[in-house]
DNA sequence: TTTTCTTTGATTTTCGAAATTTTGCGCGTA
DNA sequence: TACGCGCAAAATTTCGAAAATCAAAGAAAA
């Protein structure tokens, strides 16, 4: 039988995504242990190594946890994904062919049709685990053309922390035509290879996710009083 | 005797820091067991640890080892610390107060007077670990009014592994007179709280270490030909 | 009652060996 | 010579228990 590690790794990635921890619970090695019935440093091995991609936390001498919910993190997880997914779509523009362009159509229209199966059905929650999968599809392969396999992996992991947040809040599944139309616009301004309004388009899609503004741009040359 | 894990992990990261083990060479956990005279799991806990940071590679079946040192790699970690701190630094110039100016003035003092010591011997082996960790609490008290514990943590992985490239590799260590300016001309822009032109200096300073060039923005609107 | 110390129970960390998987080498065959 | 097969050695992964550490409850002192 091979790699059960990798079995449990995937098993315990997928139960963190999906929120079944509370937030901020100890995740004790012996329960785990008796769940999927092998030994205490098996399960220890792989939680060190979901702590490598921020879904665990960590720490020396107290074990492992599922890491807190707030409106900070969710607001530090968003800046870095705008920063990150827009540097990468840009780069995409500058670098991708239209091999890129049509694999983004592809993913676009994948998103697409089962968004309009959503909003046409009015309940979003059996197909949650499609739309989840096929945005996800939509944003990597926006990214994908960049170039910088650190900047994809880098995005990846922000990515899944995020979607560790929104999932359990089921924040923001109200906002369905506002999806459908930005994640339109983003499609378009990858076709028009126009950076500039890509960085607007991707800021506006994901700034949704901010319930309070991002500081704004001091005036140069002020003074630097406090 | 408390936490030899940590130990191990520390001692672990110096020796890959400084470039002891050859790029992309196995790490045996044998050998290193031996080296630390404790158990094997010891040793692979300290190794998924140090994967966490990007210090070491994991594959699963295949053990760790130390990862491939080459352009592209270079590459895309300055990409990611000009993309990251360019971004960190001026959201510090707007949200840190005189405290950060302070801290961040202190620390170029420091820095400063030990590139001076640098240049006026010539000889930067013996300097090279103080100057080392003076550079690195420069960057990082730059960034460290950002107000997201993320971005920091996410600079702080990516300068380690960039460090880990250029350690042995000693490139760029001819650049002295440069450097010295550059840092002056970072400061001089967060006195300013000039965001603008710390994302030139932030740029010039770290875009030395790309062999070629970026690529160049596109022109918008154009055809998606190639 | 509040504070500090101690004991006890629970959890984490470390160990060395067994089980599993990969890797390298020799052998036979086309 | 080139190619594949299978065996043996080496390396990785998993295990269950022992050792070390932490946390909570209770006792003693202020």
């Amino acid at each position: 039988m091979a790699a059960q590690d990798a079995d449990i790794f995937d098993d315990m990635r997928h139960r963190l995504i999906t929120g079944e921890f509370g937030y901020g619970t100890k995740l004790r090695a012996e329960k785990l242990r008796q769940d999927y019935n092998c030994s205490a440093s098996t399960v220890r091995e792989v939680l060190f190594r979901l702590s490598t991609v921020g879904l665990v936390e960590f720490q020396e001498q107290r074990g492992f946890r599922a890491p807190v919910q707030s409106v900070e993190r969710q607001h530090e997880l968003t800046h870095m994904r705008i920063l990150l997914e827009t540097e990468g779509a840009c780069l995409s523009i500058r670098m991708g062919g239209v091999e890129w362009e049509s694999r983004l159509t592809a993913a676009h229209h994948k998103l697409s049709h089962i968004e309009t199966r959503v909003r046409s059905s009015g309940d979003l929650i059996p197909l949650l685990g499609l739309w989840s999968r096929a945005e996800q599809e939509f944003h990597e392969t926006l990214i994908d053309a960049c170039g910088s396999g650190l900047l994809k992996r880098t995005h990846a992991v922000i990515y899944e922390q995020f979607r560790q947040q929104l999932v359990s809040a089921e924040t923001n599944y109200g906002y369905f035509p506002e999806n459908i139309r930005e994640h339109q616009a983003i499609l378009d301004a990858a076709l028009q290879r126009n950076e500039d309004l890509m960085r607007v388009c991707v800021n506006d899609h994901l700034a949704r996710n901010l319930t309070r503004p991002l500081p704004r741009k001091a005036q140069p040359e002020r003074s630097s009083a406090i």
